[in-house]
This record gives C-alpha cells, sequence and structure tokens, in this order.
DNA sequence: GGGTACATGTAATCAGTTACATGATTTA
DNA sequence: TAAATCATGTAACTGATTACATGTACCC
C-alpha cells in the first residue's frame, strides 16, 4: 500500500475527520480557518479535493446527501485511523518553513530606497499587530464563560495550545519590525524583554 | 508584458543577481543557504530553474563558461532590476506562512497516546535548540573582527537583520516546545520572560 | 588512482494555487 | 423578489518537489 503518498494535508483532513467525526469539506474549512489556518493557509478547495484523493486510498467514505445542497459528507475508515496514528507516532523531523514575504522584501531592502524600506517596516509592524489583536480577541472569546461543553474540553485544550505557538510567533514579529522602524541604530535581537506580555498592550 | 509571472523565487533570484553580481546557480544556493535558506528552503533545482526562466522574460542573460565546468552564468538586465525595484516599492501584504509539521502533530496530539505526545515534544525541543545553538554560532562568526570588509559592511548589516527574525522565531519556538514538554498544567503564552535573552544560555 | 565530497544539471510528477462557475440560503 | 452572502464545487495550470544522473575536483 502506497502509504506514503500522504502529505500535511492529508494528515489535516485525516485527523479533523477523526476528530470531528463525518464532515462535509466546508465544516472542515471552518475548523481549519479557527485553528491551523491562523498560520498555515489551506485554500478551501483543497478541503474539496483532498478527502476525495483519501477516499481512493481507502482512507475515508463518501456518502452524498439526497436532499438540499447535496453535500458530500466524508468520515474516516479504520485504515485512516491507522495512518494518522502512525503518523503521529512518528514525529516528524521536517524543519519549520516561515515563509515571509516581508522578510523577503526586508531582505533586499538595501537594493531599494531608505523610504521604501520605512514604508514595507511600517506596513509589516501594522499587519502583524492586526494579527496578535486578533488572536487576543480570539482567546478572549475562549475565555468566556458558559461555553466549554464538558466533550469540548479536550479539543478547546490543544486548539489553545497550538494557537499559542501562533500568537508568540506575531508577539516576535511585532517586537521585530518595531525594530526595524526605529532604524538599523537599535542593536536587534540582542536585549533582554524583546517581546512583551502578549496581553494586548503592546498592539497599539 | 506579464510582470505578474513573478513569485517569491523569482524576485530573490533577481535581488541576489542584483546586489552580487554575475553568479552561477551554486553560488545562488550558497547565499541562500547561509541566509533565507534558514528558514525558507529554496530547493537547489529551483535555483537552476528559475534564472532561466528570467532569461525568457528578459530579466536577466545567460551566458556559458568555455572551460572546465563550463557553468552557467546568469546576469541581471535593466528590465530585471526595474522589477525587482518596482516589487521593492510595493510592500506585499501577503500573509507569513509558519508552516511547521511539528505543530500539526501537536494539534492532533490528543488523538494519540500521552507518550507519542511527550517524544514529539522532546524531540521538537531538540530541533529547535539545535538551531537555535546554529544560529548563535552564526552570529559569532558574524561579529569576529577582521572579516567586515568595507564593501561588504552594508550586506553583512541586512543578512544580519534578517536573520535575526529566524532566531526570534526560535526562540519563541523553544519557549514553547519547553512548554508542552512541561506539561499541559503549565499555562501556555501567558506568562512574562516567555522568550529568555538569546545568548546560548537557553540552548542547554 | 580510487574514493568521496562537491557541483551541475534534466525530466517527470504532483501538490497547491488560480480561475471560473453555480446553487442555496438569508436578509432587506 | 432582488441582492447579498454563504456554500460547493470543477478544471486548468504551474511552481515546487522528487527522482535520477553525471561530471569535476580534491584527498588519501
Amino acid at each position: 500500500m502506497s502509504t506514503e503518498r500522504l502529505g500535511p494535508t492529508s494528515y489535516l483532513v485525516l485527523g479533523l475527520l477523526a476528530r470531528e467525526g463525518p464532515s462535509t469539506p466546508y465544516e472542515l474549512e471552518r475548523h481549519v480557518g479557527a485553528t491551523l489556518g491562523n498560520f498555515w493557509s489551506f485554500p478551501h478547495t483543497l478541503l474539496y479535493t483532498e478527502p476525495a484523493r483519501l477516499v481512493t486510498l481507502g482512507l475515508a467514505t463518501e456518502r452524498r446527501e439526497t436532499e438540499g445542497r447535496r453535500r458530500r459528507v466524508f468520515e474516516i475508515t479504520p485504515a485512516g485511523t491507522a495512518a494518522l496514528v502512525a503518523w503521529l507516532d512518528r514525529p516528524s523531523a521536517a524543519p519549520t518553513e516561515l515563509r515571509d514575504p516581508g522578510l523577503l522584501q526586508l531582505f533586499f531592502a538595501d537594493l531599494a530606497s531608505p523610504e521604501a524600506r520605512l514604508r514595507l517596516a511600517r506596513e509589516q509592524l501594522a499587519i502583524h499587530q492586526a494579527k496578535l489583536a486578533a488572536y487576543d480577541q480570539d482567546e478572549r472569546l475562549e475565555r468566556r464563560p458558559g461555553r466549554s461543553l464538558a466533550g469540548k474540553r479536550t479539543f478547546e485544550h490543544w486548539r489553545g495550545e497550538t494557537l499559542a505557538m501562533g500568537l508568540l510567533y506575531e508577539s516576535a514579529a511585532v517586537a521585530f519590525w518595531r525594530r526595524v522602524v526605529e532604524g538599523p541604530a537599535a542593536r536587534l535581537a540582542a536585549d533582554t524583554d524583546l517581546i512583551g506580555v502578549p496581553d494586548g498592550s503592546n498592539v497599539g
């Protein structure tokens, strides 16, 4: 069996199907958007085509609604669960890909005008501040009392844990771009307290 | 002119050709590996095919050595420089892609055994600690006296600045995974001082 | 002079993206 | 009932990855 034709997207879908039960591509999209989608984009078309691929591999089944929107509902198979668990049992050693167009532009900023460089830094700072604020908002909603259903407890925890990394990254990015805005004179990544408390106080 | 058939890889090559002058794919590869390649991987084959594409677009020229390895040397054209500067003048708004297989596995760690989860966290911690140590080593070499040639000064600065973001990210990752290793009890991303001084003291 | 690491490429494939398109539900 | 938004998909394309392959220089 070609068990090694599976990529990150495959495991994303398998994992969501395992945790959330039978799902439509749209439901997958919603879940992704609320979690990993914050820092790892999965175009919606992927979440329509990937489950179909999993079906051909015997890792999921497809059922089509007969009424209304006639949506396709996918469900994980035992083989799918096995593949997922096997993947989880073998920690990935692949390095993080940090693909940031802004950083790429900064890398070449010496080839353009100082004004362009400053504009870049300011826009990037704004972008990351906005993202950071969105995380904070998210977290506040999350902590809202009366929302942690018993069964959802575990999921919410893992969700929060993973999002914490995204939040941490955005904090770092804000600190970084702020330094860039302040100019080359400021020493970079050489001070303590580069990253403050991510509680929103460093967003404005 | 199809000026919008250019992606990040195109600008990477254009930028390097602009800054370093005529280069072979292998030279491009070396430069990338020492800088952006630390957190944004560009497979070496890309650096052979992409320059060729730029040639067809009139943004670079190709010359082939006659002796020895008969390497292909690429040089940026005025049109190429123009495209590069135009890109730098229009700051990108595309969000950062943070594609981390380890985080993906953590996100689904509740579907496997607690042991698998702990193993994952430990391995990720080790990976990021090693990366952080490598950055430190790099920086130490960089600061070595008698190495900053006058003409190289500017480049070295931008290089260092961009690398600082990678270093900052690794610091955050180390702090993050350490918390994960310590268990769910520890509150995540809610304390001050999550990220220590990136001087190597937190690598061991 | 044989092995190893360095260096240079080609070709096929495929995951991911872009472009396009339409149906269903809600709201005003 | 028209407009807007939500939801659901297909198909073409292409940038990136994988697999393969070979030549050159260096070292022992």
